[in-house]
RNA sequence: GCGCCCGUAGCUCAGGGGACAGAGCAGCGGACUUCUAAUCCGCAGGUCGGAGGUUCGAAUCCUCCCGGGCGCGCCA
């Protein structure tokens, strides 16, 4: 369906022809060879640069290849001209035809539209994101990685991948006994006893005042004083539990929902850590050594200890990395070792990891872990989300009421909904920081990307519902309006958006690849801006309106437009996981 | 000190080996009194942070420098 392929196919064969009569040397590499949108659209439709990367090893000159080549590809039904510019650029501009068979392609695609099988021999992919603490509400600031992971998971869905969508919960480490420790404050709170401030280290948030108040309900003060041993493990692991369901709930109301969630505690009660390690031990690549502290940056409290190392710098890493705390515990690092262990043995061979920024010092770490359990055999990628600035009225907004408390992903959704959300987390790649304005999103303007976009969807369903009332005797379902006679839409405008929907499949096919769903925002602007100067021009120009009293088959067409472009902005929508309503309030 | 990310129009950002570097906002000038008003068109605006290098070709890749952000054992 990427016509940008079909091309690349249609003039591999047109060289291999010229190879074939002599015009062109044998033994050519033609994987060099890009067919693509010219830069500027004054060039023509399609552009490729063959006779350029081609030029040094045929020993020719550029256009003495392109010449001969336009020659053949301009004798297609579909091809009007085929011309050879600047350095050597061979431009390609396409009948009217040949765009209405692309609409056509639209209508029969219908939520299919752009699908495609490029994923289909890539093996399992796993995408992890979110995996917040589970210490409390999410925050806003991790909801950019979960509108960028789940969004990407969609994306690669829709490109044939076997995508999991995975949450890996970090309920072993000295948070989650944190997060104990500061329910039993709350605990010893509902049984009457003043406990004063919540210390620095645990968690103030007023959320867990409920949890210790079930928990005087239910164990009476059995463990009031009882020593931390005693109660320490049952309320992490209940307190995990319940702030996990919390979590769930404001994921949910992001319209996010993961496949798999995976217990950092389940891996080391299974003993996952210890096999990894006594595996790495025979592979000799954990040694006994002492680190030397960090220069620029030393901590006070620094003593020199010799620990168990993992040879991280024998995988690009900087350090070598330890694995136990000086409590005896794992490390950080040491789990999410058998974490990404127990991913490849799951069978993933592309890792995805979706981290804030603040963790950009772990990449090296992880990828060297997954270099070493599997070489080069996965495939291992981890995306930067940098912070979001929220903004009211141009000032910061306060991202605390009072101290200790912050911004919940609930709180923004509550005020904005899901599809501001949603849509403005991905107007920005993720390694550039966003602002995010709340004035802004709630505008109704052109200013504003998510009322641009969904006005033009409105405004397409509309213009049919009109159509339909006005002539109650045609089928305008999309079905029937791709048998429509579209060769009675001719007008720049309306070739501008048969064009820009053409590119769809491309445009679905390099986010992708490339791991960047913030294309799909981008791209859903540029249609809905050719469709609102379509309608502007009816305006204009009565005879450009969608629909033309007394000439039904010219309606019909443009009504295939219209339904190509609201399906085109629903599929791009529901990638992103945004709603297309169908009318404004 | 070291590592990673970023530096593109006045502002916010696309483009990440190809042709004259694009869009929105702000500025200026127009169109539209409606198939839902919040839309559209035009003008103006640039040493792509700087200097070298690779290449037929560099905003894009490499090196160094400058500027900003993040991080740098026992947090995750």
């Amino acid at each position: 369906m990427n016509f940008f392929n079909d091309l690349q196919e249609r003039i591999k064969v047109a060289l291999e022809a010229m190879i074939g009569d002599g015009t062109l040397p044998g033994g050519l590499d033609l994987g060099a060879v890009a067919v693509e949108p010219p830069r500027d659209p004054e060039h023509g439709d399609v552009a490729t640069n063959c006779a350029l990367v081609l030029a040094k090893a045929a020993k020719m000159k550029p256009r003495d290849i392109a010449e001969p080549l336009a020659a053949r590809l301009a004798e297609a039904d579909d091809v009007v001209s085929a011309d050879v510019a600047g350095p050597g650029f061979l431009n390609l501009r396409m009948t009217d035809g040949f765009w209405h068979a692309r609409l056509a392609e639209v209508l029969t695609g219908g939520t299919e539209y752009g699908r495609s099988d490029l994923g289909a021999t890539s093996g399992k992919v796993n995408v992890e994101y979110v995996s917040a603490n589970p210490t409390g509400p999410i925050h806003v600031g991790h909801a950019r990685g979960a509108v960028y992971g789940d969004a990407l998971a969609s994306l690669l869905e829709f490109s044939g991948f076997d995508v999991t969508r995975e949450f890996y919960i970090n309920d072993a480490g000295a948070q989650a006994e944190a997060l104990a420790r500061s329910v039993h404050m709350r605990y010893r709170e509902a049984l009457g006893e003043d406990i004063g401030d919540i210390p620095s280290g645990l968690y103030p948030g007023e959320y867990l005042r409920r949890l210790g108040e079930d928990l005087a309900e239910t164990k009476g003060d059995a463990w009031k004083s009882a020593p931390e041993g005693d109660w320490l493990e049952p309320i992490r692991s209940q307190s995990v539990d319940t702030m996990m369901a919390m979590v769930r709930g404001d994921l949910d109301a992001l319209g996010i929902v993961h496949s798999v969630f995976s217990s950092e505690m389940e891996l080391v009660r299974a003993g996952r850590v210890d096999a990894l390690i006594a595996e790495l031990l025979g592979r000799d690549l954990i040694y006994e050594g002492t680190l030397d502290p960090p220069k620029g940056k030393e901590p006070d409290d620094w003593e020199p200890r010799e620990q168990s190392l993992f040879r991280a710098t024998q995988f690009g890493d900087d350090v070598d990395r330890p694995l136990k705390k000086s409590d005896g515990s794992w490390t950080y690092f040491a789990t999410d070792m058998a974490y990404h262990e127990d991913k490849i043995a799951r069978g993933f061979e592309t890792l995805i990891v979706v981290l804030g920024a603040d963790h950009g010092g772990y990449t090296k770490r992880v990828n060297a872990i997954v270099e070493a359990l599997a070489g080069d055999k996965v495939k291992m990628d981890v995306k930067l989300c940098q912070m979001v600035k929220l903004l009211r009225g141009g000032e910061p907004a306060k991202m605390s009421k009072r101290a200790g408390q912050f911004v919940t992903v609930r709180d923004v959704v509550d005020e904005v909904g899901m599809d501001v959300m949603r849509f403005i987390m991905l107007t920005r790649r993720n390694d550039a920081q966003l602002d995010f304005d709340f004035d802004l999103v709630m505008e109704q303007s052109r200013e504003n990307p998510v009322f641009y976009v969904q006005y033009a969807h409105a405004r397409c369903y509309s213009v049919l519902k009109k159509t339909q009332s006005a002539m109650p005797d045609v089928d305008l379902s999309a079905a029937a309006l791709a048998k429509a006679d579209l060769s009675r839409l001719t007008h720049a405008s309306e070739l501008a958006l048969m064009k820009s929907l053409a590119g769809w499949p491309r445009t679905v096919e390099s986010a992708a690849l490339a791991h960047e769903p913030h294309r799909i925002a981008f791209y859903l602007r540029d249609l809905a801006s050719h469709f609102h100067a379509l309608w502007t021009k009816g305006k204009e120009d009565g005879s450009l309106r969608f629909l033309i009293d007394g000439d039904t088959e010219l309606t019909l067409a443009r009504m295939a437009l219209v339904r190509g472009c609201m399906t085109g902005l629903a599929v791009g929508l529901g990638i992103i996981g945004v709603t297309p309503v169908e009318e404004l309030r």
